[in-house]
DNA sequence: TTTTTATATCGTAAAAATACGATAAAACAG
DNA sequence: CTGTTTTATCGTATTTTTACGATATAAAAA
């Protein structure tokens, strides 16, 4: 009998990514930083210090998390750092999540009463 | 001289939900329900404790972030509790991921070099 | 009615995330 | 070289999240 893989089965590697980003941005003090420099071209870490009225470590770590999980990228220029949007890694994440989950909101016209939960809104 | 609204502005109510909606795909387990309610029109918190191998309280603790998140909804069906994929919910998802920070990811053939910030990959 | 089934909620322990100050490092100015 | 500027990292305190068992609730079965 062959092994039910469709419940058990781990993640791939691209939902991994699509999962740590999605993570990423589930903090509001980074999502907003996201916003903050989707804006503008670049800034460096010192905009978003005082953008978020953060302290200059904690900026830093949040920063570190956005470009770990691929949705920015920070250059060394000179003393400072500049960094901008990844834009490879924003497309990926539009991409995956239009993609994600297509069996579902399809108002197919099937078997509907079978199930129990209809839109009730 | 006007005040400089861009950079403290609050979140607005959709981007407030859109936050809420990441912050719950944000966990892996609940990023896995997801998925697995998606393969199939409902389940029961039963189904989910299987699939989980978590505890049921913790599952059910789980589905109600979801569920306040508006990615699920949930209706009771005898002693059970049937939840199903919130299409309204997802489709808003969807469309407010795309929409989101429309003014990156162009590539525009202006002055590049002005950016610190060039795509290195 | 009593028991069983399925779930939600409560209280709490453990783990993770968040925030801060202090410190280190690296580039540049004087 | 010395001092300034800007940032990253370290150590740590606080807060939040996660997970669990115990308990409460509600519907259906016996």
């Amino acid at each position: 009998m062959k092994k039910d893989t469709t419940t058990v089965r781990e993640l791939s590697r691209d939902e991994a990514r699509l999962a740590a980003m999605l993570k990423a941005l589930g903090n509001p003090v980074r999502f907003r930083m996201m916003k903050y420099l989707a804006e503008r071209p670049m800034c460096i870490t010192g905009d978003m210090v005082v953008f978020t009225a953060l302290a200059q470590s904690t900026v830093s770590q949040h920063l570190k998390v956005l470009r770990e999980a691929g949705l920015i990228e920070g250059e060394i220029e000179g003393p400072a750092t500049c960094y901008c949007i990844h834009a490879e890694g924003l497309q990926f994440l539009k991409d995956r999540i239009q993609q994600w989950l297509p069996e579902c909101c399809q108002p197919e016209a099937d078997d509907r009463e079978a199930n129990c939960c209809q839109e009730t809104s």
